[in-house]
Order: C-alpha cells, then sequence, then structure tokens
DNA sequence: TAGGATTGCAA
DNA sequence: TATTGCAATCCTA
C-alpha cells in the first residue's frame, strides 16, 4: 500500500470530466452498492438534535473504510500513472497549503469601491426608467426583452429559446442609437462587480480580512484546477472599477509584497512544441511577437497597425478553440470572407499546426481520447458521431486539450518544485495563487532577491529539451495589481 | 427550495 | 458556429 491514496483523484485521472468522482459514486458504479446516506443516521424528528442511531452510524463510518480499500484493491489494477504518481498525489499537499494560507484583502477598500458602484447603479437605474416610462427589474433579462423590443421597439436582435436575447452583444449593436441600450450595460457591469467581487468577497472573507479558496483538483476536462468559495481565478483584471478589485488583494503581512509570475503566451508556445511548426517556432526563437508575426502573414506586409495586430492576436487564439470564419466574426469586427482568409493564411503559413491537429484528430478516432505532452488523457465523446455538429464539437475539444492540459500540467510540476524548494529550505514566502498560467507569491523583502529568479527558473525549466525555452514573465507591488 | 436559463468574469 | 471554468440572478416547477 502506498502512503498516501486518493481513489477520487485516480478516477478523475482515469477518465477527467467524469462526474461523480466522490466515495458514493464510485462504490455505485464499481460495485453497485448503495451507500448509506448521511441523512439515514440523523433523523432530527425522531432523534434529539445532534443524536444519531449508532448501529446505522458504525454501519455508515465502516462503509466509508471499506468502500475505499474495496476501490484500491480494484484501482490498483490500473495501468501505472505518472500523473497520477508524480502530479497529482504531490500537488494535493500544495494546494492545501495554499488554502490554508489563504490571500488577505483590503476591506476598507473594497468598501469604498462598493460605495462608488452603488452610486453608479443608483444613476443608471434612475436614467434607464426615466427613458423607459416605467420601473422594472434590470436584473431580469426577461423584462428587459420586453421594455427594449414590447415597449419600446427597439429592433430585435437574436433570441434565445426562452425570449429576446439581451446579452451585451445586443446592446452594444443598439447601443449607437438607443442610450438605454449603453446604459443597462453599464448597469449589468456594476452590478455584477458589486454583487460578485465586493459582496462576495466580503462575505466570504475571514475575521483576519482573509479568503480561503478551495481549489478543485478532479474537475475539469483537461487537468486545469478549478477555484471556488470564492473562484480566485476569474477576479476583473485592468479596465476601470473593475482593475482596482485587484488592489484589493495585499500581503497578509505590511512589510511583504506580493510577487506574480506568469507564463508568457504559453498555449501558443505549447502549440508550436507540439507541432513542430518550424514558422511558428522560428517567431519564439527570435523572441519575435507573435501577434505581430502572425498578422505579416496574415496581411502579407510588415507594417502593422494596431487592428491587424488585434486580428491576428484572435485568430492565434481562436485556433487554439478550433474556431470556425463564423465564430471568428463575432470576436472581430470583419466579414466571413474575410475571416475565412485569416484563417487559411494562419495554416498556410503554420501548416504543420494543420498537420498536428489532423493527426491528434484521427488519434481521438481511433483510440477515443487524446493526452498532453505528459501523458494525461481525456476520453471525447461524439469523435465518431453521425451528427455533424456533435462531432464538430468533439473535435474541438480534441484538439484543445492537450495544449491547455499540458500547460495545466506545467503549472503544477512547477508548483510541486517550488513549495519543495522553500519548505527544503525554510523560506517565509508563501504561495497563494494558481491562476491557470499564474503562481502569486507572498514574498517577505528579504526573500525577493533570491526567490525571483529562483521561482523564475524553475517555472520556466519544466521540459530542459523543448525546442524553444518557456518564458516567464514577473511582477511585484503592494498588492495584486501593481504585481501583475 | 431546487434547478434550468441567462449573463458575464477569468485564463 | 472558439476551449476550460464559477457564480449571481431570475424565474419556473
Amino acid at each position: 500500500m502506498p502512503q498516501f491514496y486518493d481513489t477520487l483523484l485516480r478516477e478523475y485521472i482515469e477518465n477527467p470530466g467524469q462526474r461523480g468522482l466522490g466515495l458514493d459514486a464510485l462504490a455505485d458504479k464499481h460495485f453497485d452498492y448503495e451507500m448509506i446516506s448521511y441523512s439515514d443516521i440523523t433523523d432530527k424528528k425522531k432523534l434529539g438534535f445532534e443524536e444519531v442511531d449508532l448501529k446505522q452510524a458504525a454501519i455508515y463510518s465502516w462503509e466509508d473504510v471499506y468502500m475505499t480499500k474495496k476501490l484500491y484493491d480494484k484501482q490498483k489494477w490500473y495501468f501505472p500513472s505518472k500523473i497520477y504518481d508524480e502530479i497529482e498525489i504531490p500537488l494535493l499537499g500544495v494546494l492545501v497549503d495554499m488554502e490554508l494560507t489563504g490571500v488577505r484583502i483590503d476591506r476598507d477598500k473594497l468598501k469604498w469601491i462598493g460605495i462608488l458602484l452603488e452610486n453608479h447603479i443608483r444613476e443608471l437605474q434612475k436614467e434607464i426608467y426615466s427613458i423607459s416610462w416605467e420601473e422594472f427589474n434590470i436584473s431580469s433579462p426577461k423584462q428587459v426583452g420586453e421594455i427594449l423590443f414590447e415597449k419600446l421597439n427597439l429592433p430585435k436582435g437574436k433570441k434565445t429559446k426562452t425570449g429576446y436575447s439581451v446579452n451585451a452583444d445586443v446592446l452594444w449593436n443598439l447601443a449607437k442609437e438607443f442610450p438605454i441600450a449603453q446604459k443597462i450595460i453599464d448597469f449589468r457591469h456594476y452590478s455584477k462587480l458589486l454583487s460578485t467581487y465586493i459582496e462576495g468577497l466580503l462575505d466570504i472573507a475571514t475575521q483576519n480580512d482573509t479568503v480561503h479558496t478551495s481549489y478543485n483538483q478532479a474537475v475539469t476536462a483537461t487537468g486545469r484546477l478549478s477555484s471556488t468559495a470564492p473562484n480566485l481565478q476569474n477576479i476583473p483584471s485592468w479596465d476601470g472599477i473593475a482593475g482596482e478589485i485587484r488592489e484589493a488583494f495585499i500581503p497578509h503581512n505590511p512589510k511583504d509584497i506580493l510577487v506574480a509570475f506568469d507564463y508568457s503566451q504559453v498555449e501558443v508556445r505549447l502549440l508550436a512544441i507540439m507541432s513542430w511548426d518550424t514558422n511558428l517556432l522560428e517567431a519564439f526563437k527570435r523572441k519575435r511577437d507573435i501577434h505581430q508575426v502572425t498578422a505579416e502573414f496574415i496581411f502579407g506586409k510588415k507594417d502593422i497597425s494596431g487592428t491587424m495586430r488585434k486580428f491576428a492576436k484572435a485568430v492565434n487564439f481562436g485556433v487554439i478553440y478550433g474556431i470556425s470564419p463564423f465564430g471568428l466574426t463575432q470576436m472581430i469586427d470583419i466579414t466571413q470572407k474575410e475571416a475565412r482568409l485569416y484563417i487559411d493564411k494562419f495554416y498556410e503559413n503554420y501548416p504543420k499546426v494543420r498537420d498536428f491537429f489532423d493527426t491528434t484528430i484521427e488519434d481521438c478516432r481511433e483510440k477515443n481520447y487524446v493526452k498532453t505532452l505528459f501523458g494525461r488523457r481525456r476520453y471525447i465523446g461524439g469523435i465518431n458521431d453521425r451528427n455533424a455538429i456533435i462531432k464538430k464539437s468533439a473535435e474541438r475539444e480534441a484538439i484543445n486539450m492537450p495544449i491547455q492540459g499540458t500547460s495545466a500540467d506545467i503549472i503544477k510540476i512547477a508548483m510541486i518544485r517550488i513549495q519543495k524548494f522553500l519548505k527544503e529550505w525554510n523560506y517565509k514566502s508563501k504561495m497563494i495563487l494558481q491562476v491557470h498560467d499564474e503562481l502569486v507569491f507572498n514574498m517577505t523583502p528579504d526573500e525577493k532577491e533570491v526567490l525571483k529568479p529562483k521561482i523564475k527558473s524553475i517555472m520556466e525549466n519544466i521540459f530542459p529539451d523543448a525546442p524553444i525555452p518557456l518564458l516567464v514573465d514577473s511582477g511585484e507591488g503592494k498588492n495584486w495589481k501593481q504585481a501583475k
């Protein structure tokens, strides 16, 4: 028996994305055994408060131990998994440390932003009501649709399965001509920030102004982590008031600093590494701006405007997601014909990328799974489906997983190595956040000089034999925004 | 009260 | 008709 074992993690590695990896579900699935539920042993009507049926409780406890062992006895015949042994199990303790450490927030700062938002929201609400000649719930898509398209007779956009679509896209198209649309966009924006990021964070912070997220290690289909209660992987970045929210993430001690490290364009780099495309590799070898390079290919000239670079950037990212010409037109303001041209140009100039995707899909059709550079697998349902929509969707999943998943493998390995290093030498600095391609540390100033280059070096050298290096940018400051 | 639907935030 | 997530809100069952 190994010193540590986790039936849930082992099952996740076998088939990520599968729902129900808990003991109850696994007992049912593997042994057709129905576990006693907690509510079965605590009947508050029959028994007094906090009393339990002891006999039932004994069985309940036995079940947990017995089924765990039984599952282990079955899973030990699975093929050995390096991902499980060398990544997920070592990572588990790292995540525990990060969750317990938590991140300090500036309560006053958040409250202050909250007041500002409330004022904006109140003002916008008044203005919206005065235009619509009616008070209604602006947070209700249904009511917004009725006001805009029935009462005010604005030109209708897309529809959803329940009624008019009133998402930001639709409103954005109306905004030029009809000020109410812009005001609803702004109202939504500020409401989102207030309820999710201001009130949400303040509610969940401890008395020492610290938030302790939970990293879920076994939910994503690609091998990424996810973060809940609170989700610290979707905190707004940059613009306007939204950007100020990151200023409220601060070090535990006033003397400390936050230091952030992020992999630079890691997914596009991985596309180069995994496809062995000469032009893509060459661009990175020469330390070129990859969006600029793609733009030069697409537009066939060296003189690239800001807009052209933006288009190329959308193509670079879109390709990783298996984008279609139509999809690209939803992202940037071009015709479908132009979109097709841009995508064709991309593949024309990075031909090995197309080969890589073709091979990946072909492989997947045969084996029903795709895998990362480190061997993490994802089974893809629907890859051989007769329904073209389902099949296309499966193909996008197949294309994306090896890239997104390899990126996840890399940062997980980095986290394990960094944590090992910090503990081995008794550093006081702590890893506190992971946001897919970024790690944030609470650092004591005296450790900065040593740790900054060390962490960067660990992160950049996950595979020393790669044809191009991984690149890590870093920054520091008195809050998360400054550190970025 | 549970859960689907819509919306929008991140990498 | 671009991947992976989480969560607030509305609203129906």
